[in-house]
RNA sequence: GCCCCCAUCGUCUAGCGGCCCAGGACGCCGCCCUUUCAAGGCGGUAGCACGGGUUCGAAUCCCGUUGGGGGUGCCA
């Protein structure tokens, strides 16, 4: 086991953590809890502008809310200015960097210039990259803004060995002298990023495809800044949606907070987005396993079986697994967790002990939680606001004797004992010669708005049957109007 | 354009040279069960991108093609 395994999740505080980040922090949780490591979380805010406190906050509720705690941090990259500035000052000595005084604009214009002249590569060209002391105070004097570049090698390769992809070289004639330092002066993701993984002493960068790139980068400004040794890089297949491309806001619901309120248990989202590129070992008897808890996960967590290949995120599995999990779990624990979701929709209509039976009879079609609460709507609805779905009601008008079906119910209920047992139409209609298939969507829809509702017998028992005798009476009338 | 990565059923994947005319899961289809809808049970549909090698033998190794993705920012 190696003991001193660190890694650490580093997100940008830029918006909601969505799906892919949360695979990725969960890749690093799994990784850490399995080698017994040190998981750290790192707040990616050299972005000024764009990094917000509430963004920060709403990451970290989230991965609590997900199950993923961390064991040092949250660091914030902004605090650490004064570090990453000092090493850039290192860099600038050394001659590993250089001041650059070219706009943006001048930058582009050479480009396009270079381009008039034949194939040529976009990106900075080295401009600054030999100005002579004079020259350069010449150049601050114009009052041009400065920031840093890091000089990269003209020829030869860097190379890296990941974990899932194996040596991945790139050859250094394609990457350009790149920004370190901004011309406001605050440091640049590589530099802040590269140096905050050396000094806490991370071991293992888990982290996006997105991201293999910028590695070389990385390790360049490592090298430069004589920092001993290199981590282990691992780079995980990335999100993507229905189109293939990389998942994000346009994919429609991806923040964890999304699923959240949609109903989604976080041990459901957990299990699946942990087999989202990595499979555990199959069983003796070749079938896969696909529910597994956290802990489950974490003692055969293997980087080396983490796919190398993009994944497509399945809502259509999540929905199954969240259905799995919702089955599974106990019914006062169902029931608490199920709450929330019905006091926002039905408020003080709310009626804890029918809403409890609710719950018991929707676990077993549940999808999400969310879903076991709305299925419950007839029971709480203002009697005024209760109205028949439109195919529901179409239904009902096209069933065979459906008016002797409503009137017989009707009178049924009225008067019979009020248990499930007592209220089991099936007998009406029987002596009514008519299949319980047949007959009793009608009576789903009269009841409960619809008929694909939860099973009638416990429904009906569950509204009482004062509004259960008024609904089947009700639409017994509304036949006559059409 | 250039650089990098990837390529097994619709989707997630198992497979790391013979156990594979490819296994599991979701979805889909059918049947059973049934108080509608589900859930559950049983069964079925469907795949190694293509072309060359290497080898007695290739989904597995190599090369190329094609396709997809990522990067190419003073975003991360």
């Amino acid at each position: 086991m190696n003991e001193g395994v660190r890694v650490r999740f580093a997100p940008s505080p830029t918006g909601f953590l969505h799906v892919g980040g949360a695979r990725t922090a969960l890749f690093n949780w799994l990784y850490a809890r399995h080698t017994g490591g040190t998981f750290v979380l790192r707040i990616e805010d050299t972005d000024v502008e764009r990094s917000r406190t509430d963004w920060t906050e709403g990451i970290q509720t989230t991965l609590r809310w997900l199950g993923l705690d961390w064991d040092e941090g949250p660091y914030f990259q902004s605090a650490r200015f004064d570090r990453h500035l000092e090493a850039a000052r290192q860099l600038l000595a050394s001659g590993a960097a250089y001041e650059c005084f070219c706009t943006e604009e001048e930058i582009n214009a050479r480009y396009e210039a270079r381009k008039a002249r034949g194939p040529a590569d976009p990106g900075y060209d080295g401009h600054c990259r030999d100005l002579t002391a004079e020259q350069r105070a010449a150049r601050a004097g114009e009052g041009r803004p400065r920031s840093i570049r890091f000089r990269t090698p003209d020829d030869g390769v860097s190379s890296f060995t990941d974990l899932i992809r194996g040596e991945v070289s790139v050859p250094w004639s394609t990457i350009p002298d790149f920004v370190i330092v901004r011309t406001s002066g605050a440091p640049v993701f590589y530099l802040a990023n590269a140096l905050d993984d050396a000094d806490t002493g991370i071991t293992h960068v888990i982290r996006g495809e997105d991201l293999t790139d910028t590695t070389h980068r990385m390790l360049a400004l490592r090298a430069a800044l004589g920092i001993e040794g290199r981590p282990v890089f691992a780079h995980l297949p990335l999100l993507v949606g229905a189109d293939r491309a990389k998942l994000s806001k346009r994919h429609g619901a991806v923040s964890l907070e999304d699923f959240r309120d949609r109903g989604y248990l976080p041990e459901a989202l957990r299990n699946y987005l942990g087999l989202l590129g990595f499979s555990l070992p199959p069983a003796e008897d070749g079938s896969s396993r696909e529910i597994a808890t956290l802990d489950e996960l974490a003692a055969e967590f293997d980087l080396a079986r983490v796919a190398p290949s993009p994944a497509f995120f399945d809502h259509e599995k999540l929905n199954w697994m969240n259905g799995e999990y919702i089955r599974a779990l106990p019914s006062a624990e169902l029931v608490a967790r199920c709450l929330p979701f019905g006091e926002a929709r039905y408020g003080d209509r709310l009626d804890p002990e029918v809403f409890a039976g609710a719950m018991a009879i929707a676990r077993e079609r549940a999808v999400t939680l969310v879903g076991a609460a709305d299925a419950a709507w007839f029971l709480f609805v203002p009697e005024e606001e209760f109205a028949i779905a439109p195919e529901s009601l179409e239904r009902l008008r096209a069933t065979e004797r459906v008016g002797e079906i409503l009137a017989a119910v009707a009178d049924h209920l009225e008067t019979c004992e009020w248990t499930v047992e007592a209220v089991d139409l099936r007998p009406v209609l029987e002596k009514l010669d008519i299949k319980p298939r047949k007959g009793l969507p009608a009576v789903y829809a009269a009841v409960e708005g619809t008929h694909a509702g939860l099973p009638l017998f416990d429904s009906i028992v569950l509204l009482g049957r004062e509004r259960a005798v008024r609904r089947v009476r009700a639409a017994l009338g509304e036949l006559s109007q059409k």
